[in-house]
DNA sequence: TTGAAAGCGCTAACAA
DNA sequence: TTGTTAGCGCTTTCAA
């Protein structure tokens, strides 16, 4: 069995009330006294037990995230700088995946309010007033990413439209007349969180129509979107240029085209968004758009735990990082 | 404040038992007592606390996992993996970051025992005997992944060492004449927990020796071990392979071949390890030693619940999985 | 400076 | 079928 603090004060002699002070360095103890239970303590290779210590005190002294995966790139990176920021403020993590299904992610945020975690960062895949009330009846401190909820809750993350509007002028002005736009399915509008896409989408068509260029294909990315962009005829003297909404996406296509025997940029212009860690191994490299993403998981972790720790009525004002385009070479 | 079992007691005119025996399908209970306890929880949105359900059953329904950090990419795979595995079996994660310390792994494990996780999933760092006291006193299932410990601690993973004799024939069998290797510090030995790392070398150096080839130069990737390989001379009529013992190196150097106007594989061969998923992206095709990190994932969660629903006292013979050279383009 | 005791919310054994 | 009660290991308040 565990050793615990009344097995402590039994061997001391005292009662467990002073074995308490000892530990955990509170006043009104005899220096001689402390240093018997903490020698005891060593000896006896004694833990607390934090569940019980939570049971009086309330609180875990934990975060709990939670995520649809770990296959984007950046949700590692930015479930590592949680995990850094979160240890350097004195909390631990928990994680939780939900695989881009609401109902599971109602089950994880759940889950982890039972365990009592002091504070949740929520890549949420749901919406809607009726999901936002469930969320309150949570009573507990929230911290919204990537997918926006509404201004209800704290959210940290970049200005996704506006990114996307300076991309359409940026490519416009490289001298391209022709646009494809490649993203995920957008069809779950209204019954999954698609915030992210959404914006970046009409970001991209906003700085097209600013432009005066009319509304370009779009190309969902299914199983076989290639052959939908095979049917898209792409003319070398048509300028076109394929603007996908991931880097992941980019990639893929990248492949595609040089497995079409087709030049990037030369042929046709290619564009990415995340900046992933690994183009810097891809030839020709990807222009793409940059945000801070481990900032994100920092300045979620702080938030949350400056929510905690300040009272979480207060909805602080949501923080927008900066974004920049990379150029690369491929646009 | 939180409605508890007694709240909802009283609501219901019952006694906190028999709430307890309609929340968690106990039987003894009248059909009607019960509907009418789950309603009233409903109603008065009662949760459960599970730190004091902890408390009192001594369990968590949960495990630990330590790793060093996620920006390898197999990590995050592997967190994945375990996570919807845990999940699958009733069980949640928490989970910690070492940064490659041992000291920070041990108040990792510390705090993760401390919080009664049920069991752990240890990418260590530390080695020796003096830490396998350590980790016995803490009395908890643990399961090692990557490095490995001792026979005493269950392990998955693959045979590294095999794997790397493999690549060594595989590779002189392609008429390679000269070899460099590349790998990461191992100067740490002894101090720190390189085993995979190791085993990979000894391998490769056993693969060469097997085929009477003496012991090639070993690279230490540094910061500026760009500059160590360019002081080895490399002459195409040589028949130059460099090995790499993992993917992200090998990229690197790709890049920097790439760069010098090296031609792979004419001028010069390039070999990775891991098959990250990215490299699918990556021209000329790197070949690579692929093993199923998501079955290593599964295997280890699996694993670690074994232990902890029936006995940890079995040292379940631990699990070696299969690997494959995936023949790309490079050498 | 120390001890005694109540209680955090739940489970489980025993009694009714 | 239901109620009562004693903990789980810790913190905290009050009394000595």
């Amino acid at each position: 069995m565990r050793v615990t603090i009344k097995d402590l004060a039994k061997y001391c002699g005292v009662s467990p009330g002073t074995v308490d002070r000892a530990l955990n360095n509170r006043p009104g103890i005899k220096l001689k006294t402390k240093k018997n239970v903490l020698e005891a303590a060593r000896l006896l290779n004694y833990r607390p037990d934090l569940t019980a210590r939570s049971l009086v005190k309330g609180r875990t002294m934990t975060l709990g995230i939670v995520l649809f995966d770990l296959y984007n790139r950046s949700f590692a990176q930015l479930l590592n700088a949680v995990e850094l920021k979160a240890r350097e403020l004195g909390y631990h993590l928990y994680i939780a995946l939900t695989d881009k299904d609401p109902e599971n992610e109602k089950q994880c945020l759940e889950y982890l309010v039972n365990h009592k975690v002091d504070g949740i960062i929520l890549f949420t895949v749901n919406q809607g007033k009726e999901f936002e009330e469930y969320l309150k009846g949570l009573s507990i401190p929230i911290i919204t990413i990537f997918n926006f909820l509404s201004e209800q809750w704290e959210y940290v993350g970049i200005q996704e439209r506006a990114s996307m509007r300076d991309v359409a002028d940026y490519i416009v002005n490289r001298g391209y007349k022709s646009f494809i736009y490649i993203c995920p399915p957008l069809k779950y509008l209204g019954k999954s969180n698609m915030y992210t896409q959404e914006e970046r989408l009409k970001g991209f068509l906003e700085g097209l129509s600013m432009k005066g260029i009319a509304e370009p294909p779009v190309i969902i990315k299914h199983n076989d979107y290639l052959k939908a962009l095979e049917k898209v005829e792409i003319k070398i003297e048509n300028r076109t240029a394929i603007v996908c909404s991931c880097d992941l996406y980019a990639l893929e296509v990248m492949n595609y085209l040089k497995g079409k025997g087709m030049k990037i940029p030369e042929d046709v212009g290619l564009m990415g968004y995340d900046n992933i860690d690994v183009l810097k191994y891809i030839t020709p490299k990807l222009t793409t758009v940059e945000y801070p993403i481990e900032c994100i998981g920092y300045k979620a972790a702080e938030s949350l735990v400056h929510k905690i720790e300040h009272g979480y009525f207060t909805t602080e004002k949501s923080a927008t990082l900066n974004y920049k385009i990379v150029a690369g070479e491929s646009i």
